[in-house]
DNA sequence: ATTGCCTATGCAACTCGTTGCATAGCAGGA
DNA sequence: TCCTGCTATGCAACGAGTTGCATAGGCAAT
């Protein structure tokens, strides 16, 4: 399980409360783990209960109070075991696999408008991808440690969509083809 | 929930029983979905209360008795209707992302052996999708309309791991860097 | 005025998914 | 002979993850 790690991660990036670190997960993190907040508050207590991060409440004017984490000794020492741990392989669940090989026994013409909305979206997340690399790394030969890192993730991130663009193609192409082979 | 769909295009791809399909999901489809027996057993037994799939009992001589499950005109149905449903982004679950960024705070050397044998596995799987290419898709010009889906699921797997290479590469030097840079 | 959205946290109930264990006969090697 | 491993199915318990709902004040637009 990585949940707790990855919000170790979050909060040594920048501490900050439940609700922020739900709303990176849908950003930033949520490019390669998803949680829901609930996922979040719940891991955040048993957390601060085994000392791995602190709690602080920050009373604001205008809105509800909240609590501020951050990551503790424990917290560094928990992280510093667990990166020396095997890595698990990804786990993988790529529904639209999975339709591709159901459309042989439907008709494959029925998959392509949803094929091509997938596309949008992977094409707009690659711009977004290209966009964020512009602002926060506006000069690549001037990293420190952390952004080298960030940096290598992203370029990750980058090329996957990439791949996942072409392959895409692939697959429309493949389709379209045998639409036009034998039609319904 | 994709399962239940995944097991409704592999019986249609050939019948077989719980244990048969828990290989199958160890082997070819857990490229794109995975699944453990247990889930499979009882996911069966669900499908086949809601008549999407029949079970006929089959005696072996020198092993246990297995129920053979077939797709039922039922599941059928629920395959085309869950064909024309949106196609669900992928659920991302990177654990090495994390420990890449996670590296930041503890010693980036510490990960690099991990990296090279994650880097392995994936070469493994490269060598054996090629492989499976081969003996499965010997002549690309003659495949059948269902050869045709399956083979561009297996280019998409072929093309992830190629990326993923080259990425892992791209990690791998980067942590170096940063270790030759800052020595522990 | 009312509607809807944002911040901020949380409970309750549920489904999904994993892990450990059990049964039971057969095959193959040390 | 004993040990390991394969086929084949299943129970029980737990942990992970999702969904729906609740609270509660503030802000902005209609």
């Amino acid at each position: 399980m990585a949940l707790e790690h990855a919000i170790l991660v979050s909060l040594l990036e920048r501490p900050g409360s439940g609700y922020e670190l739900a709303r990176r997960f849908d950003r930033s993190i949520g490019r390669f783990w998803t949680a829901t907040h609930q996922q979040i508050y719940r891991v955040l207590r048993r957390m601060e209960a085994d000392g791995w991060i602190a709690a602080e409440e920050v009373a604001q004017d205008g809105r509800p109070d909240k609590k501020v984490y951050s990551a503790a000794g424990d917290g560094r020492a928990e992280l510093a075991r667990w990166l020396r741990e095997p890595v698990e392989p990804e786990t993988v669940r790529h529904e639209l696999a999975v339709k591709i090989r159901a459309a042989a026994f439907d008709d494959p013409a029925a998959l392509i408008s949803e094929v091509e909305r997938h596309r949008e979206g992977h094409a707009a997340l690659l711009a977004r991808y290209l966009h964020g690399e512009q602002r926060d790394f506006p000069d690549l030969d001037a990293l420190d440690a952390r952004q080298e890192l960030q940096h290598v993730v992203l370029r990750g991130g980058i090329e996957y969509e990439r791949m996942t663009l072409d392959w895409l193609d692939d697959v429309l192409a493949t389709l379209r083809r045998l639409a036009a082979d034998r039609p319904s």
